[in-house]
DNA sequence: TAGGCCATCTGGTCCT
DNA sequence: AGGACCAGATGGCCTA
């Protein structure tokens, strides 16, 4: 849909595909260069001139022609995390070494902490607001939006943060349990939808733990747009691009939310549909990058709107980045079932137990103290921290009830990570204690924690 | 409905 | 000056 050029008007009755039309169409306001704002935004009819991907990005691959069966229209962000693996790995980025600023950033101090929200704030004279004051304004509703929406004028000179999204590379869903299914680990299968997006890890591992396969903050590598309002002569990537890669959950934006929380009146449980939602979300956004002002909106560092939304997203790509290296560590260690749902606080602890009981196998002893703690100790520590209450209760959760991830579930069973290496003592003659029964007390919340 | 977990936005600090 | 990193605030989703 995104190859049509000239003026359309999509509908969600046009055609199943269509059903993503705001979706997908919604990073790519290609105004056209004589009418620079759109003229219909709303939830039912979406009004756009949209010009031929391939004309401006013509190393882009073809785009195929529809999205396949299995994409949610309210789960956007499944498509968006699975097809950000897909984008080819950046090489320039170097290996830490001991001159590196990543090194050198371990010696740097903490920060000091942040004043509380009634303090007095005298670098601030620009926003000396607190987030309470700031909601309660935007709930007011009294904001001037043509005076709060800033004019998203592209910096002189300064390249669009995205020349193109890389839901135009490809519809393709990166393939699903790919791990070769004897490796344990990382041979956890991918949960899919555990937290609405498919917790798919790139086998190469690009925003794995490896510092030179992740890639450095890249256009090409990151949808976040930035609106360019279009200009006569201007370069053909500076159209208007906003962004509409945007999670359910997300902070008041004092810059982008210019329009008095048109979305936002809702409840802090409310239940809307979570399509309808997810539009008004975007709406919200593009309506306030879209927005023309006479003046640029500043903060209290006199940064424009445009490099606030720049920061945000280098913000976003570095957390995505940190969720990915998660993400890659918890199919590296050992889980209850294959549908354990893993926090991240989860997979910390599990990793620490996991390596301390790998390290007494190599004879080693990472223990905190050097309490040099026997091998069967260990497993049975990372046997208890897996399968500790809150740990568990998730996978046993999945397993009777069958939720969204039917397709994966089966019965919690014993961590195979452990049973190999059972079966391994088992032939060497040694074995470890039989495993104790799992009891969910208050005592064992202390006993399970590395 | 409360609590856990998460993503996102934002400002502060430090470093290059 | 600008980017990386960090922490606080906020709200959405999910489960008990």
């Amino acid at each position: 849909m995104i190859l049509f050029a000239g003026k359309r008007v999509f509908t969600p009755s046009l055609a199943p595909s269509l059903l993503f039309s705001r979706v997908y169409l919604s990073p790519f306001y290609f105004l056209s260069e004589d009418d620079h704002s759109p003229t219909d935004a709303s939830e039912d009819s979406v009004e756009v001139r949209v010009q031929p991907i391939r004309a401006h990005h013509p190393h882009r691959p073809p785009t195929p022609p529809t999205p396949p069966a299995h994409h949610k229209f309210h789960k956007f962000r499944k498509h968006y995390s699975a097809l950000r693996q897909e984008y080819p790995p950046h090489t320039g980025a170097a290996p830490l070494s001991p001159g590196t600023r990543a090194a050198a950033r371990n010696r740097r101090k903490p920060a000091e902490p942040r004043r509380l929200c009634h303090e007095a704030a005298p670098k601030r004279p620009h926003s000396p607001d607190p987030p309470r004051a700031a909601k309660a304004a935007r709930t007011d509703g009294a904001t001037d939006v043509s005076e709060k929406s800033a004019p998203s004028s592209p910096s002189p000179g300064a390249p669009p943060l995205l020349q193109h999204h890389p839901l135009l590379s490809s519809f393709r869903r990166p393939p699903m349990g790919a791990f070769p299914p004897l490796l344990i680990p990382p041979a956890w299968p991918p949960v899919t939808a555990q937290w609405g997006y498919p917790r798919v890890v790139n086998p190469l591992g690009w925003a794995g733990l490896t510092p030179g396969l992740t890639p450095a903050l890249s256009p090409h590598h990151y949808p976040m747009l930035l609106p360019h309002p279009p200009s006569a002569g201007a370069h053909p990537a500076a159209r208007a691009e906003v962004s509409v890669v945007r999670k359910a959950g997300k902070a008041p934006s004092k810059f982008l939310s210019p329009v008095a929380g048109a979305g936002r009146r809702r409840g802090r449980r409310g239940r809307q549909h979570a399509a309808t939602r997810a539009r008004r979300d975007d709406d919200d956004t593009i309506h306030a990058l879209l927005q023309p002002s006479k003046q640029k909106q500043r903060n209290y560092k006199n940064m424009t709107r445009e490099r606030r939304i720049e920061a945000n997203a280098r913000e976003r790509n570095r957390v995505h980045t940190i969720s990915a290296a998660f993400e890659k560590l918890r199919t590296s260690v050992p889980a209850y079932s294959h549908n354990q749902k893993l926090s991240k606080l989860s997979v910390l602890r599990i990793a620490c137990s996991y390596i301390l009981s790998l390290s007494r196998l190599a004879g080693h002893d990472y223990s905190a103290g050097g309490t040099e703690p026997s091998f069967s100790e260990c497993v049975d520590l990372t046997t208890r921290t897996i399968q500790s209450k809150r740990e568990a209760r998730s996978a046993a959760a999945v397993c009777s009830a069958g939720s969204a991830v039917k397709h994966n579930s089966r019965p919690p069973d014993v961590c195979p990570v452990l049973l190999v290496v059972r079966l391994a003592l088992l032939r060497e003659g040694t074995d470890l204690p039989p495993r104790r029964a799992v009891r969910a007390s208050p005592s064992r919340k202390g006993l399970v924690t590395p």
